[in-house]
DNA sequence: CTTATGACTTGCAGCAAGGACG
DNA sequence: CGTCCTTGCTGCAAGTCATAAG
């Protein structure tokens, strides 16, 4: 297992070689990806480019010194003042809502001082300090002015260092301006027909109140067949909603004024929609310079208006769905070998324990635990059943399968009618309305009764999750809309808000763990999530700017005599360099995996050489196993942590003393040893460090770092090893590698299809029969050189005489018929443990792909499934020139 | 502070629909 | 034109992180 670690550079990836889920040791029937053929993943360690290289060191040196000093020395008391340095210069921090101004909004505000822009500059300037330098230039031209002010600024602080000159310039030299639309005409209702279906800002929304439909019609129409039935017709029907007084929407405006969420969105609309009206604008100027006086605290701006935190004005949905109620089925289990008769509601959970029985489920002691407790309840102290061991469910199992089978052989005539009748059914709560804008809603159906699917070694697998009732579920929604009718007759829902700071419209509480909420949420296509997505994309770039100086940062503190530091500095080096997960802390009641912060003792073994090797948990119960070599310091600071000396309680006195009652803990103690199972990071939790983080940058937090390592790792791999010229496939392939990139990086695996061994033995006999089919061609070639007929083949049959020149011609597709299988294969076997969708859905910014697409003349759809293109329609418009 | 809540993102599994293949 | 696979999508579990409450 080897992998490799440059230091500064790019996060560590590493070979999966014995990837493997926790689960294994104990289901080894599924997914231990481990045990086949582990020692020889066709990864290579080496194959991975080291990423983010080039931000990293030059930029240390430049960085203004306040902040960066300030940042490493401060600890909470001192900080305030580095803090509030840090602030100045880069006041949008303060805002979560900086990011979406266009160019001529950032344009008109030469007026604001010159530390607003920070935050104006995300796409702004940001941009235009990654874009090439030519770019720039014609920016420059056009707008003297505001290019002056901003830029100088940003490269003061580091941008420029992170890329090197050089390259700018060379990718200055790509020809852009092909629009995206351009390479790929042909799939070009697919976009358009995304945008239209959802603006994103609320200008669109207002035309669309008058007579939208009018004005997307045309367009529509011309590429009708793709448009579904879903979005278009709808947004059409229901246009009634538009019955929203244009006045109301209106609204919006004057809300501005207040506060920030408002800003927030119309930045975006402006920047997304080039054809935002002036007045918004305007507005959002305005609202800017407000902005910067609240530098400090803008996130907690005095609730000023009653939109501190407004997300939405009006909001008009349906409700949810509920399963339908149980069918009993009447098949009985078997007791000690004799049928015994269940009550409906002691048969419905059978039922669902019966399924399970092909699931490794069956093989933890825990699940059936737990589900006996439950079951028991419901079959009473004096039932005949009187412990799980004798009870045979394979008669409902089977009955299971049996339906199972029927659905699967009807007609697909059939199944369609079936389909569309429950189409019909959901329909209308398939959507919502925010603002006036038809929305899909994400999950609008309550879960089903189920035994609860704990990942891991959960505590609480098997456990019965009860059926969800209206009675359960809180509805969020407009004063104004009707109340949506409870589905269930004589039931009525647990409570209606009104709740316009949350995005939320309905959510229940968990039956497994009360304290936990199910919520009902839009769609990923929906625009307050294409706008949050687009958020932490920007934020992550900004990293880009400070990971220099954070890396120096943590760098000078791995030596630091205050171990909390000390501490901070090391996790965020592994956060940095593994991309780990910030790891919060965890209840007794759930799987037990860790995340940095969370790190036992056990979990990191230092193997000599600086090496240090990582095996423990994360999320989902994924085995992260890893060996990386790192810095000296680091790997001194953990056998520092490992040996401990933590603090053991001994006596813990609580004294109440009168007047005022005042308690004072007096606490004995000593110090000991760490031992397995406590953790490494023992003077951290993940508060302590994102609040360390936000020192560095602005809103900063531990998931960026994973955001940013994976858009930064896919930018730079795409960028530097796709070759101009190739052909649409192979443009692909890099995009797939790099992909694979990203996943190793992230960790994000998948359990081996069952077929798999299978599917790689089948397909090696086809290569097998084929290579043999290739001696036999040569065999005849030669023959056929000399003028001799083939030889019979291995089937006995007389072949055709053919020219040399066919058989050469047979021998050439052989040829290629084998190469390609033997690269499936290879391929297959290298992704069979990696998922890269996971990455793609939540960690590569979209806009680095579309831009690719773009300037490789790759069709987006290759990359993108449908879904994908929706949830993305935020990027679409990218510049091709665009750059992490 | 520290813990509890709340809201929202991330992540894998499983299934169903669609596509390749014989 | 059925079977075998793959792929995309959905479901829901499990994280992250901000903030309220104690």
């Amino acid at each position: 297992m080897s992998r490799k670690f440059d230091d500064d550079d790019g996060p560590v990836t590493f070979k999966r070689s014995s990837v493997s889920k926790s689960t294994q040791s104990h289901s080894e029937v599924r997914k231990s990806t481990s045990h086949s053929n582990d020692g020889r993943s066709y990864r290579k360690s080496s194959d991975v480019p080291s990423s983010n290289g080039h931000n990293s060191s030059s930029q240390n040196g430049k960085l203004v010194p306040c902040a960066k000093a300030s940042a490493v020395e401060s600890s909470v008391g001192i900080s305030k003042a580095s803090t509030s340095m840090v602030y100045v210069r880069s006041p949008r921090g303060i805002s979560k809502f900086s990011s979406f101004e266009n160019k001529k909004e950032s344009l008109l505000e030469k007026k604001i001082p010159v530390h607003v822009n920070e935050e104006n500059k995300e796409d702004s300037e940001d941009e235009v300090e990654n874009m090439p330098l030519s770019v720039r230039m014609k920016m420059n031209n056009i707008n003297a002015k505001k290019a002056t002010p901003i830029v100088p600024k940003k490269s003061s602080e580091n941008s420029d260092d992170d890329i090197p000159l050089s390259s700018r310039l060379s990718l200055s030299k790509a020809p852009k301006g092909q629009q995206y639309g351009s390479n790929a005409s042909v799939k070009q209702e697919r976009p358009s027909t995304l945008s239209v279906k959802r603006p994103l800002d609320k200008s669109d929304s207002l035309h669309f109140s008058g007579k939208k439909s009018k004005l997307s019609d045309p367009a529509q129409s011309i590429n009708a067949k793709q448009i579904s039935a879903k979005s278009e017709p709808k947004v059409e029907e229901e246009d009634d909603n538009d019955d929203v007084p244009l006045s109301q929407r209106m609204n919006k405006l004057p809300t501005l004024v207040d506060k920030s969420s408002s800003l927030k969105k119309l930045t975006n609309v402006t920047k997304v929609n080039k054809g935002a009206t002036p007045s918004f604008k305007k507005k959002a100027n305005f609202k800017k310079s407000g902005n910067k006086s609240e530098q400090f605290k803008s996130t907690k701006l005095p609730p000023s208006s009653e939109d501190g935190q407004k997300k939405w004005t009006t909001l008009v949905h349906n409700g949810i769905i509920f399963p339908p109620p149980y069918k009993p089925h009447g098949i009985k289990i078997l007791y000690k070998g004799k049928p015994v008769t269940l009550t409906p509601e002691q048969e419905e959970v059978a039922t669902l324990y019966a399924v399970m029985l092909d699931t490794d489920y069956m093989q933890k002691q825990k699940f059936k635990e737990n589900f006996w407790t439950d079951w028991k309840k419901m079959l009473g102290k004096n039932h005949v059943i009187q412990n799980l061991e004798d009870c045979d469910f394979t008669p409902i199992y089977d009955w299971c399968q049996i339906e199972k089978e029927k659905k699967k052989q009807m007609s697909s005539k059939e199944k369609k009618a079936l389909r569309e009748e429950k189409l019909k059914q959901e329909e209308k709560y398939m959507w919502a309305i925010i603002d006036g804008v038809k929305e899909k809603v994400g999950n609008f159906r309550a879960e089903p009764p189920a035994l609860f699917r704990g990942r891991g070694e959960h505590p609480k697998m098997g456990k019965l999750k009860r059926r969800i009732t209206p009675n359960d579920v809180v509805i969020n929604i407009g004063k104004d809309a009707p109340i949506p009718e409870c589905p269930i007759p004589g039931e009525s829902w647990k409570e209606i808000r009104h709740d316009n700071t949350v995005t939320w419209l309905a959510y229940w509480n968990d039956p497994i763990n009360p304290k936990l909420f199910k919520y009902i949420f839009l769609g990923a296509s929906s625009s307050w999530k294409g706008q949050s997505d687009r958020e932490k994309y920007e934020k992550a770039r900004m990293l880009k700017n400070y990971i220099g100086n954070i890396r120096a940062a943590y760098t000078k503190d791995f030596a630091s005599k205050d171990i909390t530091k000390q501490q901070i500095a090391v996790a965020t080096y592994f956060i940095d360099k593994l991309a780990l997960r910030a790891g919060n802390d965890k209840d007794d009641d759930e799987a037990d995996t860790v995340g940095c912060c969370t790190l036992k003792v056990e979990n990191v073994t230092a193997e000599g050489n600086n090496k240090l090797k990582f095996d423990f948990l994360g999320k989902d119960s994924i085995r992260y196993e890893n060996t990386v070599e790192v810095l000296l310091p680091v790997y001194n600071a953990i056998l520092k942590f490992q040996k401990g000396r933590k603090m053991v309680l001994l006596f813990d006195i609580v004294l109440l003393m009168s007047p005022r009652p005042l308690t004072l803990n007096i606490c004995f103690s000593e110090l000991s040893d760490k031992r397995p199972g406590d953790q490494l990071f023992d003077k951290l939790d993940t508060t302590i460090l994102n609040n360390h983080l936000k020192e560095l940058m602005p809103n900063l937090t531990a998931k960026f770092f994973r955001t940013f390592n994976a858009s930064f790792t896919l930018d730079d791999m795409l960028n530097k090893e796709t070759k101009d010229g190739e052909d649409v496939k192979a443009n692909i392939l890099v995009y797939q590698n790099a992909n694979k990139q990203v996943a190793i990086i992230c960790n994000h695996q998948r359990s081996v299809s069952k077929s798999h061994s299978g599917q790689i033995s089948k397909l090696s006999e086809k290569i097998e029969e084929h290579k043999a089919l290739l001696k036999e061609l040569k065999i005849d070639l030669d023959r056929a050189r000399k003028g001799k007929p083939p030889l019979k083949g291995s089937d006995g049959k007389n072949k055709r005489n053919l020219s040399p020149e066919a058989i050469e011609k047979k021998i050439d597709q052989t040829d290629a018929k084998i190469e390609k299988m033997q690269s499936d294969m290879m391929t297959k076997e290298d992704l069979k443990t990696v998922a890269l969708g996971t990455s793609r859905i939540n960690y590569l910014d979209p806009r680095i792909t579309v831009a690719w697409c773009k300037r490789h003349e790759v069709p987006i759809e290759k990359i993108f499934s449908k879904t994908l293109l929706e949830k993305f329609a935020w990027a679409l418009d990218v510049d091709p020139d665009f750059r992490f």
